[in-house]
DNA sequence: CATGGGATTGACT
DNA sequence: GTCAATCCCATGC
């Protein structure tokens, strides 16, 4: 999608990026959960301001955004509202679509509904590292594109954020309703 | 320059 | 259910 997708408040790209299908080396599938953060609350690597690790976050809308979580992942988000607000969408599963075998050499398993069902586990499968920070997602190498015509009505369906300390109430965990392939049951 | 804390995962009790 | 692995970087001295 182009970046006027991404120049939106991210509560309304988050849930529209649920559909949507995650392009790299080889490999693709369809977005199943995502989480909104946004600079006016904790949880938000933003929240500190602009610094090094938040300049992405801060620049042009429809860039990659990837850090390293725990020293071991590396978590992919798209940069979201204009460009000098801090705030991004974390892409936390993927419904498995194309490269399933090279997915599975990566990821070391064979189960479907574990290759992609996290943070974490879906940029090992497509190969995303920080390299691809603040790669330009209309362009690639890790491209983003429209929901196919199948997942085009969706229904999404609303959660709290998993794994955080800091404003863990908002419910900012947008997922589509009934998937096999969420990181977690919705509550 | 030293320290500490994760937007996680997989192995194990 | 518990827990360690391991890297980046924000913070504070």
């Amino acid at each position: 999608m182009k970046p006027s997708f991404y120049a939106r408040p991210v509560l309304e790209v988050a849930p529209d990026l649920v559909g949507c299908v995650v392009s790299h080396a080889g490999t693709s599938g369809v977005i199943v959960e995502t989480e909104a953060y946004h600079d006016s609350e904790p949880a938000s690597h933003a929240f500190v301001g602009l610094t090094p690790r938040t300049a992405t976050l801060f620049g042009p809308p429809g860039r990659a955004y990837v850090y390293r979580s725990y020293g071991i992942h590396a978590l992919l988000n798209a940069v979201c509202e204009p460009e000098g607000m801090g705030a991004g969408v974390l892409i936390r599963a993927l419904e498995p679509v194309a490269g399933i075998e090279l997915m599975r050499e990566r990821r070391g398993l064979q189960r479907l509904e574990s290759l992609c069902s996290g943070p974490g586990k879906l940029t090992q499968a497509l190969d995303v590292e920080l390299e691809h920070n603040g790669c330009d997602l209309a362009v690639g190498p890790v491209v983003f594109s429209a929901r196919p015509r199948a997942w085009r009505d969706v229904e999404i369906v609303v959660d709290k954020r998993i794994g955080i300390t800091k404003a863990a109430e908002l419910p900012w965990r947008f997922c589509a309703a009934g998937s096999r392939f969420l990181s977690r049951p919705v509550r």
